[in-house]
RNA sequence: GCCCUCGUAGCUCAGUGGAUAGAGCAUCCCCCUCCUAAGGGGAGGGUCACAGGUUCAACUCCUGUCGAGGGCGCCA
């Protein structure tokens, strides 16, 4: 492989930066020396590199002057200019600029600039990766549905952040799990089973005799169907078969499980989201797990008995009243059950735990974490960590659907992925922020689908694909030439904007918010179509020509690496 | 009553303590003899809920008030 590297910097020292961006390295490097001629120590991390937003305060920017005004009792504007006065002059960098109450501007050269894109057409679909998880083991827990429903627009979200990080997360380095837990123990199951099997005795909701706590929904005649038909379903790897007697509650419960979870993971695939471990609840039951790590809790001190039941003191750990463990009839309360499953994913080696559930399961996060710290292994305070997102609002004609799974009103995942499509839906489910309540208006989906701005981001790609198809074009990298050629205010605007991906990419991990690359990809597109309609890439000089089309050839990569972030597909045709 | 999240343009929502608070939709006006008009350019539209505080700097952090949603079980 062909390497391109800044002649100044080592070629040790260039793969040591594969992680972090070179030239902010470089910046807070010169920075940093400069603190010292001051008699200034100052640490790495209050070291502030930004990305301005606008065109005219260049490529990068530091507050360290207005942070350090205070500590040397001077104006911010005098210590920037002895800043920028005591920097060198740097191949890399134009022009630095003191702009506003005392920011340090940083405009890139041409040479700067060339080398910047160059990484992209150097590490093409791994462009904006880094390796800042060191390949540590982090699991992301989401969906993990209970088995007594088809997934509806809530599970969707969920699906849609959650595999979205994971796919953010391996990006920046991480060893990522993806694991769906399944809730196959208690009552809710029993509920399903007792549904089921009174649809098979043909007694309808309505009907007084229909079990009280009964899922009402037509899936569940579709489930009675297949049963006395005794059809056989295969899932993770088992066969269920339905024996068609009416009586056998056990059977009817295994195959409806069976069913849910196979029609599940149907519409996971259909949504591209994929899992690599399944656990379910119901083996914790076995071996005496249970027992052992509430024996574990009662030995370290953190129980007591009180109205015949056994309590946590989860008070000791941040809670408003301490919680029941094991219940006056001897079974344990739910949050035991979480406590061990958490216990298990501690001892399977995983660095780092996020769960992404609904926000209504907000109130589990401090009993888990107060659980785990009672049983005194050395797990974090803050393990695992939480991503909460708020409920999805789905309205039609302008009325709110109800989402109750029990009445079977319902927007299924499987409703929204064959009227909208797969693509758009993703994209509206993560392009806003998880804390963010939000409405998903089907009839703007469905009716208006070309106006969602996944189709602008494609419609981008596309466009690109197409001129450079009719190009016949084989570009492998930007020279410094091709660079200076391009001096158009929309030029410069794009190129900014691609070599600010990786940012992007360190930052969505981060925050754990895949919306940052929604919002960023939108951006770009923006800055594409601007470009596209005010120039020609197939023109007759030849040099510009070859410029402009090294220019979106890489904004098509830094595209597709987005959208694969996202899961999201980008056509070279629309 | 307690806990969590949210409150930004008519609507739906972005905005990493930083520079002139943005986008899409909706309204109005322009732009295809030309690489994909699913596009572009422009206009109008704002008390960043409100009040204090911290800071060189607050939509952003802290406190309080108001409003919206969710959660507070010996349910799972």
């Amino acid at each position: 492989m062909k390497l391109f590297y800044l002649s100044h910097v080592s070629r040790v020292e260039y793969y040591f930066c594969l992680y972090c961006n070179l030239v902010k390295k470089l910046i807070s490097d010169l920075i940093k020396k400069t603190c010292e001629n001051f008699g200034v120590i100052i640490d790495d991390q209050d070291i502030e590199i930004d990305r301005p937003k606008s065109l005219g305060h260049g490529d990068f920017s530091t507050n360290i002057a207005l942070k350090l005004s205070k500590q040397l009792k001077q104006n911010p504007k005098k210590i920037a200019i002895q800043f920028v006065e005591s920097i060198d002059s740097h191949p890399l960098f134009s022009q630095l600029e003191i702009a506003g109450p005392g920011f340090i501007n940083f405009f890139l050269s041409s040479e700067g600039h060339a080398s910047q894109v160059n990484e992209i057409f150097l590490k093409r679909e791994f462009y904006g990766h880094n390796d800042s998880g060191s390949q540590q083991s982090l699991q992301i827990e989401f969906v993990s549905a209970n088995p007594t429903g088809p997934l509806h627009i809530g599970h969707g979200r969920g699906a849609a952040i959650g595999d979205c990080l994971a796919r953010i997360f391996s990006a920046n380095g991480w060893r990522v799990t993806k694991e769906f837990y399944y809730n196959d123990a208690g009552a809710q199951i029993n509920n399903l089973a007792l549904s089921v099997q009174a649809r098979l005795k043909n007694i309808s909701p309505k009907d007084p005799n229909f079990p009280e706590d009964g899922y009402r929904g037509d899936y569940i005649v579709d489930i009675a169907k297949s049963y006395s038909q005794k059809k056989s379903i295969t899932t993770h790897g088992k066969i269920y078969k339905a024996s068609g007697d009416l009586d056998d509650l056990q059977n009817i419960k295994e195959f409806s499980v069976a069913f849910l979870r196979m029609e599940q993971n149907q519409d996971l695939a259909n949504f591209r989201t994929t899992f690599d471990v399944f656990t379910l609840e119901s083996s914790f039951y076995e071996n005496d797990q249970i027992e052992s790590v509430v024996q574990n809790i009662k030995n370290n001190n953190y129980t007591y008995e009180k109205e015949n039941a056994l309590w946590l003191k989860t008070t000791e750990f941040g809670d408003d009243k301490d919680r029941v463990m094991q219940k006056s009839d001897g079974s344990y309360t739910y949050f035991v059950l979480d406590v061990v499953y958490h216990k298990n994913k501690w001892e399977r080696g995983f660095i780092r735990v996020i769960n992404e559930q609904g926000a209504d399961h907000h109130s589990t996060i401090t009993r888990v974490r107060a659980g785990l710290q009672a049983l005194n292994i050395g797990i974090p305070k803050d393990w695992p960590e939480y991503v909460l997102h708020q409920m999805v609002t789905v309205t039609k004609n302008n009325e709110e659907l109800k989402i109750s799974k029990r009445a079977g009103s319902y927007v299924t995942l499987s409703d929204l992925i064959t009227e909208v499509g797969c693509d758009a839906t993703r994209y509206f489910l993560i392009s806003r922020k998880a804390e963010s309540q939000l409405i998903f208006d089907i009839d703007l989906a469905k009716s208006k689908s070309n106006e969602n701005p996944v189709y602008y981001i494609q419609y981008a790609h596309a466009r690109i694909c197409a001129v450079l198809k009719q190009a016949n074009h084989n570009t492998q990298n930007i020279s410094i030439q091709d660079i200076e050629r391009l001096t158009t205010k929309n030029e410069l605007q794009l190129i900014k904007k691609i070599i600010e991906f990786p940012d992007v990419v360190l930052l969505a991990a981060s925050e754990k918010s895949p919306h940052y690359v929604a919002t960023y990809l939108k951006d770009l597109a923006s800055d594409f179509h601007s470009y596209y309609n005010e120039s020609k890439f197939l023109i007759d000089d030849s040099n510009l020509k070859k410029s402009r089309i090294a220019l979106i050839a890489a904004v098509s990569i830094v595209i597709q690496n987005g959208l694969s972030l996202l899961g999201i597909s980008a056509p070279e045709k629309m």
